[in-house]
DNA sequence: CATAAAATGATGAACGTTCCTCATTTTATG
DNA sequence: CATAAAATGAGGAACGTTCATCATTTTATG
């Protein structure tokens, strides 16, 4: 047996007789054999090459996020693993275009995407995964299209963390109050349905106000919210204005309401140094990109399948004394 | 000119005349040449060598650690590169010889390791490191040894943040209690100074108590701990006695103190759930190993420096709501 | 300046795969 | 059962390095 034919069973490129694939195969787990990755990748002629579709914004985010795919790649460069970071703005007709763009080109052997809510996403996933064309997603998960691996935080759990965090930090009276935005997402949803449950497990919760900014007018709302803050121990902010908020909070005279909130950049950093923001929770970008390459790389090159379904990233609390750690 | 001649220039295997050398590095230079790596490491054709020297203990820490490791090897595997765990109990003496084994078989091309404090072991890695024998440290530095690289938590900021946390934790009054044992290593110092650098510049804190466990008579010394710990409002434990000192909070009565503390194990995390610890400041191990070994391989497998003498770790913040991420 | 030693240069065989090409055997079809 | 088509098998070149070996040139030494 040559070992070109052993090479055809190991990479079922057909055209073996089942007889000879048992074979070939039993004599591989006899030997406990393993391709070896330097030979592999080196005799490997053809480029394998990925898309990774990200929105543009918020923009400190993804930028962390494009250097932990960078970073991932670093590590694998000359051994014809290739990505493109192709950026959308942030409508769905946009981000559907590229998409299709991708797929059509023919160009690529697999897509990782933050996809969207809704079904027009949804639906060109799943006909693609459907098609042999591998998807990952990121970020935001859409679980019906039949994706083969999620990567990014439970939403909800991130809720209930705020809670469990805003419990701590206040004393005796623990009136709260979550702000969103008119976005109003599945992953604002979810956190502010893991803040709730949180406070009603909890019990010891006195109330739990929502407030909602409005984006048009966004002076004004976040001027209501200033007003509507003065009796609350702790604010939760689920949407992204958790700087915004925090230039509302300073204002306030007498005792500050502790403010909680997600992500991290310049001004909520300076914050955090001000003690006007007591923590936001993260998720390492960095990580999160790396993860997705890795995945994607696994499957493509190494025809490992992800082990799991959703790879749940950790939730990382962030004050002042660790900020440093997470904003550079 | 031959391959060869350039690969000898590549990998200053002498040889070759200086102008010859010049012109080769100005050639790759301006080719912006980077050596293919599979390639590389398909003809490399002997193996190199790394010994990790871990402490046996804490069990716990060491083993996530070790996951770390062998997780960062998988990606590695099939480039001729091995490493060895040796632990050593924890003496010094222990250490010595172990470390003086290593250098002294020739077996391996490289080490990393946790030093213990001390003159002994400094000068050991000086020496090694002197005779171009490179050496990373890890988890705990030697910074005088001359060591390569270190990949760890800084200790002083440890103690700070825990400060913050305590202050952020508590209400009206701060009256803090730090709790170490009789071993007092560098490490715990530092976690102790920075804990009170940090109750320094703040201001607000009414007192901060020093206790030190006996080791000999724990039961004893906890007992005590208990006693003098009534009438505090936050306890910080620098120290690995973090669940026992739970253990002995739990059985006050009434106003609980918050307990702050390092690291997670099976007990942590129960005491994390039932509020008795608030939270337990952590690094992550996983990534530690993983970063060690990238050091190690990119010094002897690519010829790439590490850039930093330094390699500080995030450190990472637990609590109830985000404990599970951290343990399991 | 003869000679040995050191320095430099060229050659080509590995490393363990992938995959193309061609030869041979089996199977399907009338 | 003849023939074409499909299935299977074997052989070997290529991937881009590393490194041992041998050939040639330069330098040192008396």
């Amino acid at each position: 047996m040559s070992p070109a034919t052993v090479d055809r069973v190991l990479h079922n490129r057909g055209g073996v007789k089942p007889k000879t694939v048992d074979r070939v195969l039993q004599k591989a787990e006899e030997l406990n054999y393993t391709p070896n990755k330097s030979a592999s990748f080196l005799a490997r002629k053809k480029l394998v090459k990925v898309a990774f579709v990200l929105p543009e914004y918020p923009e400190y985010f993804w930028k962390e996020i494009e250097k932990g795919i960078v970073n991932a790649l670093e590590d694998i460069t000359d051994y014809g693993f290739h990505v493109d970071i192709k950026k959308t703005s942030n409508t769905i007709a946009d981000q559907l275009e590229t998409v299709h763009s991708i797929i059509d080109s023919e160009a690529y052997d697999g897509m990782v995407i933050c996809p969207k809510d809704g079904i027009p996403l949804t639906t060109i996933i799943e006909s693609a995964v459907n098609n042999n064309f591998p998807i990952f997603t990121f970020n935001n998960d859409s679980p019906e299209s039949g994706r083969l691996s999620y990567v990014g935080a439970d939403y909800f759990e991130a809720g209930k963390l705020a809670g469990d965090l805003a419990s701590k930090f206040t004393g005796e009276r623990k009136r709260f109050a979550i702000i969103t935005d008119e976005a109003d997402t599945y992953q604002m949803k979810q956190k502010r349905q893991g803040f709730e449950a949180f406070t009603i497990e909890d019990g010891d919760v006195d109330f739990v106000k929502l407030l909602r900014l409005n984006n048009q007018s966004m002076e004004d709302s976040l001027e209501r919210v200033r007003q509507n803050v003065e009796d609350v121990d702790a604010i939760y902010v689920a949407c992204g204005a958790l700087a915004e908020v925090a230039d509302q909070v300073k204002q306030l005279e007498g005792k500050k309401p502790v403010l909680i909130g997600h992500d991290l950049n310049d001004d909520v950093y300076h914050h955090l140094q001000d003690n006007i923001v007591t923590a936001t929770i993260c998720q390492d970008p960095h990580y999160q990109g790396n993860l997705a390459v890795r995945l994607a790389f696994n499957y493509l090159m190494l025809d490992k399948p992800p082990e799991k379904e959703d790879n749940i990233v950790k939730l990382e609390i962030v004050t002042r004394g660790n900020a440093k750690y997470y904003w550079s």
